[in-house]
DNA sequence: AGGCGTACCTGAGGGC
DNA sequence: TGCCCTCAGGTACGCC
């Protein structure tokens, strides 16, 4: 489900919701969802402040006061919902709940119980081998660039791999490959420099554009608020096969790389 | 080293 | 209606 710019979505409006705020308790209804263990969670959190909510690629890191924190990856269709207080039970497929002093919840629901939340002590290196953030000042083309040379990888599958580049998933990968008019399957150190800084520029601006909108909401992704995205709308390839390509008016396939689906258009995305 | 298939899960949607 | 198949925004693992 979520990518960069949903996650940097629900990042921000939890941070907006529930910094400051105090857990009271824990409830755990599916323990194998939680690391290091659900009764460690259930020891060690009542009674911590949060501090802040951030985002490192795709994961959700909620920060409390002690240094701890809590990482969150909602792989397929995890959800963080925020409930007011009052509310009449746990929203649907609740895995974990963190039960706040004001009488509010944080529902970490997941139908696919793919997700997984971690508590990461003070210190503890839980980001190693996490690759570049794509919308850092440091991600230049000259960057992405170095990243990419001697690399015989397909360029889709590349962008996909976390440890390069952190964030980066099917939709976006497709829509900035479709943007540049790049093939998906050239390799990625055989692009030219002018096709390199095409990519980059379409990779940075389609992620930017899609965290101004809050997000892709396609099947399951609602921000904290339970709120749609609005970058649905704006997709120019993904998921669109058998349609004309809007640049070209050649017909949008879609083609299966790494296990992934790939929509492109094989007119102009020609190299 | 890195590519590939598979596994992890549930739900939605299409064909029949 | 309902069964069966495929597909899904992600990643980890074992096997060449």
């Amino acid at each position: 489900m979520p990518e960069l710019p949903e996650v940097e979505t629900i990042a921000r409006g939890l941070a907006r919701a529930i910094t400051g705020k105090t857990i009271e308790a824990v409830d755990v209804t599916l323990p194998r969802v939680v690391l290091p263990s659900a009764a460690r969670l259930k020891r060690v959190l009542p009674g911590e402040r949060i501090a802040g909510v951030g985002r490192r690629g795709k994961f959700a890191v909620i920060e409390l006061d002690s240094g701890r924190a809590l990482v969150i990856h909602l792989r397929m269709t995890g959800r963080l919902i925020v409930q007011p207080p009052g509310a009449t039970g746990p929203y649907p497929y609740t895995n974990v709940r963190l039960r706040f002093s004001d009488g509010s919840h944080l529902c970490f629901a997941d139908a696919r119980t793919f997700g997984r939340m971690r508590l990461v002590e003070p210190g503890e290196a839980w980001a190693d081998g996490i690759g570049d953030e794509p919308l850092e000042p440091a991600f230049t083309a000259e960057r992405f660039g170095a990243i990419l040379r001697g690399r015989p990888t397909p360029i889709k599958p590349f962008l996909l791999d976390q440890r390069r580049i952190a964030g980066v998933g099917n939709i976006y990968a497709c829509e900035a490959l479709w943007e540049a008019q790049v093939r998906p399957t050239a390799p990625a150190g055989s692009l030219s420099a002018a096709r390199r800084a095409r990519l980059h520029a379409s990779l940075v601006g389609v992620l930017r554009k899609a965290v101004d909108l809050g997000g892709s909401s396609i099947d399951d992704y609602v921000d904290a608020e339970g709120m749609e995205g609005g970058f649905q709308g704006e997709l120019s390839i993904y998921g669109r096969d058998g349609e004309a390509c809007a640049r070209c008016g050649g017909t949008v396939v879609r083609t299966v790389m790494a296990g992934r689906g790939t929509w492109w258009c094989r007119r102009c995305q020609r190299r």
